[in-house]
DNA sequence: TATTAAACCTATTGACTTACTAGGACAAGT
DNA sequence: ACTTGTCCTAGTAAGTCAATAGGTTTAATA
């Protein structure tokens, strides 16, 4: 499947907050860019259509940053996804007005259609509360090697 | 889902040459071009990959065209998409080697791989069969309303 | 109150991909 | 031979992606 930096990055910064926001400290880009290895600059652009979508919220000022705009448990893969990469989990099928068959009707009604709600099914059922556990879990096990 | 016009016309030829390539008739490509309204320049490119994948045969010369190189019910949609398009059912993920954290890794793993089996599964069970039939379903009344 | 650290905002750019088009070479049936 | 088709190699305009650049605004703190 193929899936942008912008929705993969924004991802991988919604599990850095839910892990380091704790006792409600707010999360900086500056932050999650050096312990990612992401561009800061291009994360900005990531976290605002984030805010946008109501996932997190954004402090400004000295010691502000980013916390998560509800529990993660109460944030799918669902709303993620939707709120970076609208294409993902939606049809955008080519134009079937202009076909002599109902063929292209046929087959985005038969085929995408119910491939896309299958989907979504599946990224509704997955909460960041879970990938961030595992998140934690492995970069533990990896700090666990290097003190060894 | 995101789906290219490659993958959506091939799955409209295949279909196409399915229902019309009867008592082994080759299916010419000006044929679905003008039944469906595709650039037949395009469509050669698109059923040369299939014929790549080994979906269809070529016959050359006047009178030629395409046939299904299996039957319709051992051709999934698996087959087809992967035929067209390698990137959809498969992963193509950033690259993880600098992340400072295993966060990408940990993602990739927990969410995308996953996200591919299973969307896997559900294109291995369709085949062009079935979909073959809705469209001539679909066609059909089609021209009985246009014959009333 | 000045400083500083942060989010927020708008614009731009290079590389890449997509969706075609162009022009022919080759092959087979009539 | 002639026609009808596939097969093959290029090219290209438009769009998208993945950033970068440079600023403004806001809030904590020294």
């Amino acid at each position: 499947m193929k899936v942008s930096t912008k929705v993969e990055f924004g991802i991988i910064a919604l599990a850095d907050i839910a892990i380091n926001s704790n006792n409600g400290k707010a999360v900086s880009i500056a932050g999650i860019s050096e312990r990612h290895n992401i561009s800061a600059k291009y994360l900005e652009h990531i976290l605002i259509a984030l805010k946008q979508a109501n996932l997190i919220r954004g402090q400004k000022g000295a010691r502000g940053g980013y916390v998560l705009a509800r529990p993660s448990d109460k944030i799918t893969f669902f709303d993620i996804i939707n709120a970076l990469d609208i294409t993902i989990l939606s049809g955008s099928y080519i134009d079937d007005s202009q076909d002599n068959s109902s063929f292209k009707t046929t087959v985005n009604e038969c085929l995408w259609d119910k491939m896309n709600l299958y989907l979504q099914d599946f990224v509704k059922k997955i909460t960041l509360a879970e990938v961030a556990e595992q998140c934690r879990t492995a970069n533990s096990e990896n700090e666990y090697m290097y003190y060894i």
